[in-house]
DNA sequence: AACGGGGCCAACCGCCGGGAG
DNA sequence: GCTCCCGGCGGTTGGCCCCGT
């Protein structure tokens, strides 16, 4: 069902590493949906060793699949921490408003609700936030409205703005926006380098990009 | 009851970035 | 600096399920 355009587009020259080493397409790995027993394999060995070395993973835990497979299977479905079940309207706002500065980094997101996976929330967004936003006349990629005649919706602090137009893969303008933001907050203080850190600045950048966005939503 | 269409979601694919050697 | 390996990411697909006809 692979569509043509998107084939096109998948035939970009393999740079570095992916020549010759198919993974997943390898002869004899299994594909396709998980049964009970393979998923409890996984996660009595992931249990016992911990997560990581997911290329030797596979051999050691007994299962034919590939270490990319195991990976998601763990991440998306078997991790404890995994929240099954219907988003919450509070978690569906989140979202919105995550995408709204975010794009569409699914894991970022992700990572801003506790216990949903990337994969679902880029499902839900495809299958009910998108056909939701086109309802409302609102361009679910830019988050603007469809009929440029209409008020936009769109954030006004200069940051926010640069940050919601770089929706959909726009990576510049969302780093710059970090990196500007966080450039500020950091004066005077020491070793921005330390990854904890650069962590806390995205946090809590993030955090005041999503509280001035209910700031303004309560304003409007 | 049978069939077709659409929705939904788990899983796959291929690319990219970072770390190690 | 270069190459290789691995993990992670986002886009896309395949197939199941439900609902309407």
């Amino acid at each position: 069902m692979r569509s043509p355009a998107a084939a096109t587009i998948r035939t970009r020259t393999r740079t570095k590493n992916n020549v010759g080493t198919p993974c997943c397409s390898k002869v004899g790995l299994k594909k396709g949906p998980w049964t009970p027993q393979e998923d409890e394999l996984l996660a009595n060995y992931i249990n016992k060793e911990g997560e990581g070395r997911w290329r030797t993973l596979p051999k050691q835990a007994g299962l034919l699949r590939c270490g990319k497979s195991c990976r998601l299977r763990w991440m998306n479905y078997l991790r404890p921490s995994v929240k099954r079940g219907q988003i919450a309207p509070d978690e569906e706002d989140l979202i919105l408003r995550l995408h709204r500065l975010l794009g569409n980094r699914w894991s970022l997101i992700a990572g801003r609700i506790p216990g949903r996976t990337d994969n679902e929330i880029k499902n839900y967004w495809n299958t009910h936030l998108s056909k939701k936003l086109i309802g409302q006349g609102i361009d679910p990629r830019t988050h603007k409205p469809l009929n440029p005649d209409q008020p936009s919706p769109s954030p006004s602090t200069g940051h926010l703005k640069a940050a919601s137009s770089s929706s959909m893969g726009n990576k510049d303008n969302y780093y710059q926006g970090i990196e500007t933001k966080s450039s500020n907050e950091e004066e005077g203080d020491e070793d921005i380098n330390c990854c904890s850190t650069t962590d806390d600045v995205l946090s809590s950048f993030l955090n005041s990009l999503i509280n001035e966005e209910a700031f303004e939503f309560r304003q409007v």
